[in-house]
DNA sequence: AGCACGCCGACT
DNA sequence: GTCGGCGTGCTC
């Protein structure tokens, strides 16, 4: 007897702001990820639910049912969440909760080999290996397979051309395919290093009461020991026979953070981020949802995997910024990382030395609860401001030069650290006053002298570097500004017998570039880095005893309510980096307001009186932690259609909330920041409630008629819940 | 987002 | 008469 067909309804990859009906003979279950027919073209989606019958009368088939493991429950209910609150596109959700690329075919298992089990015996092995003396390769072959089988990775790691003669012994009958070794027991870390009292009630208050919600805020400076929390509190949950999530900022993600955790762990150790294959990615995703890993270290995406038994998530320095996606589904993994752990009723850790100030409101709320790490490994750093004015431009004050001169003398390792790429900002000439700026942008470009171009850093557009004026003909091009490769020469021009050493995205395009680097730093011979951010994070200099940060004040002058914040941040996760060996550590930090309150306060006070008197501020101007923010954006590639539609929606918001008689300021349209980027006019409205179910309410009333707008047609738009930028 | 459908201008 | 330009609108 046939069976009736089944009617789901499906999130199907594409800006479609509903759910849509597909039927299946077969039975389906929610969170099972299919392709679909959707108008004349192949999509993803994801099972959402099912129902007794649709609406609509002729129901296309559920065109293929993908070769995974459906994701859990709980994962098709975060996935409701992340696009009601979120306001987005729902089969765009859950697209980013797929592996990526799942139409590939699916790569051949791995297979193993070894020798066949008659020919171990030593005279046997023997016998084989003298009738293989003409075919060294073959018999250098049966030597690597003798003791133990190997898989076809192995063989790539220690020979090369090994599939001919292979394939001879296999003919032979002396060399057969075996079944894959089981995995390794998990050895029981030995050296769990002890921890002190405070690291040890902060492992026991998190794996407590590892059955119930709690969000933990571990707060410990640099060296302070917070990645042995998240370990230790890992293997109890791991002893309990669950899932450990540990989630990382994108350049947090070292080949030596896996390596410690896997040293640590004991167990089998996943991975989860962008730089990994497609097929390396789907192979994490599906031993996830099969159950077959326990741990997995990732990036943002990695907060959708499909665990089955999640039983914790800490989240490593909690305020960073690569927590936020920004284009395409905009999401906070540790906000999406908060409500799965409420979902499921268990711990979420996130830690920072310098936390995000919505994450300190939220302990003022005791929406968080607080642990602390006072204690820091090494030794103390001093910071000192310097004042540059009336330096006539150059860019190393002589206080700056002197103390870089002592401590290359001492023996000692010092950093530069300049938030600006290429060579200078800004390329002008001296005699008619053009000025090399971006023809898509509102923004000059920057020259970068070792490729010889002007790149823009906003949309990339590159141009080579004119010799001559474009505008006047006449050879006086000025560079005005530093960028690191500028840095760099000085620095060679100045300490001519010290290596350089620059860091920045430009100079580190490989894994590769960056190990050999460390390789050299940890040698311990006086030598300068200069840099960018990629400095600032992640990698422990111990010769390290000074760090120059050369120019501090852009972020001074920033519209940005959020800058101070970051600068904060940025400022003593730099100065992180000095003082973790034995040697005290100095930070001078270069700037022109010497008086300015942001750096006097942490000067004094360090983050936690910059943190506070932020939040005073963020209070009384009425922004958030203590308001709520969603943004309205448009663009276009004329700067009229954003404004218009941007004013139609701003009434149709205003009537709204009046005729719901809502608390919600709404402000706009204005222009972007950088109005014109990568040839784009941006405009945007602000709306701010007071509580964050208003704004979602509020939201999810009037954005289908604001979709409805004959104007949008006009424009690319999106709304931006909680935004990181201005 | 794609992709079709539609309604206008210059081509073998 | 048709090929193709990209404006408009839908996708279960």
């Amino acid at each position: 007897m046939a069976m009736p067909a089944m009617i789901y309804q499906v999130a199907v990859n594409a800006p479609v702001w509903q759910l849509l009906d597909y039927q299946s003979e077969q039975t389906l279950q929610p969170g099972q990820a299919v392709s679909v027919e959707l108008g004349q073209r192949r999509a993803n989606g994801v099972i959402i639910k099912s129902i007794p019958r649709s609406e609509f009368k002729k129901l296309k088939h559920i065109a293929q049912v993908y070769d995974l493991p459906p994701m859990p429950a709980d994962m098709v209910w975060l996935l409701q969440w992340c696009w009601a609150y979120y306001h987005h596109a729902p089969g765009e959700v859950a697209a980013t909760a797929l592996p990526p690329a799942m139409d590939a075919s699916a790569p051949e298992p791995e297979q193993w080999f070894g020798l066949k089990t008659e020919f171990k015996a030593s005279e046997a092995l023997d016998a084989l290996l003298e009738t293989t003396k003409r075919a060294p390769k073959q018999q250098e072959l049966l030597q690597v397979l003798a003791s133990v089988a190997h898989s076809e990775t192995q063989l790539n790691e220690c020979l090369s051309n090994w599939r001919q003669p292979l394939k001879r012994l296999v003919e032979k009958g002396w060399i057969e395919n075996v079944a894959p070794p089981a995995a390794p027991p998990s050895r029981v870390c030995p050296n769990n290093p002890q921890l002190r009292q405070e690291q040890a009630v902060a492992v026991s208050s998190i794996t407590s009461r590892s059955h119930q919600f709690r969000s933990w805020l571990l707060e410990g400076v640099t060296g302070s020991g917070k990645t042995e929390v998240y370990l230790q509190a890992a293997r109890r949950i791991l002893a309990n026979g669950r899932q450990v999530l540990l989630l990382v900022p994108e350049i947090g993600l070292t080949p030596q953070t896996l390596q410690r955790v896997r040293q640590r762990l004991g167990c089998e150790v996943g991975e989860y981020h962008s730089g990994m294959g497609d097929s390396a990615r789907r192979e994490t995703w599906r031993r996830v949802a099969m159950g077959e890993l326990q741990v997995v270290v990732g990036t943002r995406s990695a907060v959708f995997l499909p665990f089955t038994q999640l039983g914790m998530t800490a989240l490593d320095e909690e305020h960073d910024a690569s927590y936020k996606q920004q284009d395409g589904f905009h999401y906070s993994a540790r906000d999406v990382a908060i409500m799965r752990a409420h979902r499921l009723n268990i711990p979420v850790v996130l830690g920072s030395a310098t936390p995000a100030l919505e994450s300190l409101a939220n302990v003022q709320r005791k929406r968080y609860s607080r642990l602390e790490l006072k204690e820091r490994h090494g030794s103390e750093t001093k910071w000192e401001l310097v004042d540059v004015r009336g330096l006539g431009g150059a860019i190393f004050s002589p206080l700056a030069i002197q103390a870089m001169k002592d401590r290359l003398k001492a023996g000692e390792q010092v950093m530069v650290f300049l938030n600006r790429r290429g060579y200078a900002p800004v390329h002008m000439c001296g005699d008619c006053g053009w000025a090399a700026n971006c023809l898509r942008c509102d923004s000059h470009l920057t020259l970068h002298m070792a490729k010889q171009r002007l790149i823009c850093h906003h949309c990339g557009t590159e141009h080579k570097q004119p010799l001559v004026c474009p505008s006047c003909q006449h050879e006086s091009l000025i560079q005005v500004g530093h960028g690191t490769e500028r840095l760099e020469e000085e620095l060679t021009q100045l300490f001519p017998d010290t290596p350089v050493h620059r860091v920045d995205r430009d100079r580190m395009r490989s894994r590769q570039a960056m190990s050999e680097l460390r390789d050299k730093i940890l040698t311990g011979d006086p030598c300068i880095l200069v840099g960018t951010q990629m400095l600032a994070k992640g990698h422990d200099f111990p010769q390290l005893a000074l760090v120059l940060v050369v120019d501090a004040d852009q972020a001074l002058y920033s519209s940005d309510f959020r800058a101070p914040e970051r600068l904060g941040q940025l400022l003593v996760q730099v100065a992180g980096r000095a003082g973790r060996g034995e040697k005290p550590g100095k930070v001078l930090i270069q700037t022109r307001q010497p008086e300015h309150p942001i750096l006097t306060t942490l000067m004094s006070g360090g983050y936690p009186a910059l943190s506070k008197s932020l939040l005073e501020e963020r209070r009384s101007a009425e922004l958030p932690p203590y308001t709520v923010q969603a943004m309205v954006r448009a663009d276009a590639l004329k700067s009229d259609p954003p404004r218009q539609f941007l004013e139609q929606a701003l009434s149709v918001l205003r009537e709204r909330a009046k005729a719901k008689d809502l608390e919600i300021e709404i402000h706009g349209p204005f222009p972007a920041v950088m109005e014109r980027r990568a040839g784009r006019w941006r405009w945007q409205l602000c709306l701010q409630t007071l509580q964050r179910a208003d704004m979602k309410a509020f939201l999810s009333n009037v954005l289908p008629d604001i979709r409805e707008l004959p104007q949008s047609k006009n424009v690319r738009w999106r709304v931006d819940v909680d935004p990181y930028e201005l």
